[in-house]
DNA sequence: GAAAAGTGTCCAATAATTGGACACTCTAAT
DNA sequence: ATTAGAGTGTCCAATTATTGGACACTTTTC
């Protein structure tokens, strides 16, 4: 059982019943939606991992459109989950184009129920993967302004960052961080009290 | 004309001939390759923008593996180019599966040329934003590294390296970091002196 | 080729840093 | 409960560093 949300979203009701007998004994947390237009809040109140989303909910058109845009809404949402598409009338243009619309996998119906949940696994691993990799770039931008900051700054305030990074990394242990910093505990001292940073 | 290089392989000579003959008049270099064998030195000798890729090389296989293998060579290059797999064979599971293994785009035998020339087009483009990234994360990578050391380095330390970059961002005008860094220029003299920094 | 800016060095006044000392307050182990 | 060990806050006098101003000289810039 895998600590996982997933959300599936079909309009045949026969299917949905029967996908959600298989990912119940898989997912911690199985949603079925018969029509996609819940989506939006259900992505609101619920941080869902994983959306098995269905091409068609419309007789009239089997051309994909509808699943292609419930795609792109999804992935324009912040930290979206993992996109697995599903369809039966299922073309090459349509499975391209789907992945790089940013979905993590496609299947056709009919399905092999063990190859979909490695699938949905794999697509969970995919986009924990692109989390990572994210909070990476934040923590980047982040190093960078401050390097930028820095190239500006006076050497006192240099010294006086540090000083404070080296006092926090010591608990605020006067002693220690004195040491570290390689000055005398009355430096830190003069400088604690000249610049009013009163611990 | 788009100053890119591009490299075509396709078994068979007539689909060559036409591309080469479609393709150079929108990249400035094309070269054409029967089978992919002599790929890895091409690619050691020049720098390839984007390859369009044959699934199959062989009348006896045509269930894309061996385009899939080269693929999988290609993109654990350093610095790959962008890939976009043709094939008159294909079926989902074919274009799903190159897609997951890194190959920009997917088109089916017949083609379009001016469709197929977009979609190149495109194809470098998004290897060009994933050298941005690429860059970005190195550049993290040793930002994050300066950030680690940072942290147990002696006040001095700290204070000697930021004066060598303004130093440095002056272009060795003593006067100017003097003045940047709000200590006077007799210090700064002190400070050179003292750690042995002589410019 | 003159004006402006930068360099290298000196000086004495001022300010910061230093090690050592002392009384004190925690805190963890006995 | 007692106590040793570590940390705090403050003092001091000796040492060091920083400062602004000054000067002759070189380099840049217009």
């Amino acid at each position: 059982m895998y600590p996982y949300k997933i959300a599936v979203i079909d309009d045949n009701q026969a299917v949905l019943k029967s996908l959600k007998l298989v990912l119940k004994r898989v997912f911690v947390s199985v949603v079925t939606l018969p029509n996609p237009n819940s989506l939006p809040s259900l992505l609101e109140s619920e941080e869902i991992d994983v959306i098995l989303l269905d091409m068609n909910f419309n007789a009239q058109r089997l051309d994909g459109e509808e699943g292609i845009s419930w795609l792109k809404y999804i992935k324009q949402q912040p930290n979206p989950p993992a996109v697995v598409l599903i369809t039966a009338f299922g073309d090459i243009g349509l499975a391209v184009q789907s992945l790089k619309e940013g979905a993590e996998d496609f299947v056709s119906k009919p399905w092999d129920n063990d190859e979909l949940v490695e699938k949905l696994l794999a697509a969970i691993e995919k986009r924990e993967t692109r989390q990572r990799l994210d909070s990476t770039l934040r923590e980047a931008r982040q190093l960078k302004a401050r390097w930028e900051t820095t190239r500006q700054m006076t050497l006192y305030e240099v010294e006086n960052r540090h000083i404070l990074e080296v006092l926090n990394e010591c608990g605020g242990n006067l002693a220690e961080a004195a040491v570290r910093l390689n000055i005398s505990r009355q430096t830190l001292y003069n400088r604690l009290k000249k610049y009013g940073i009163m611990i």
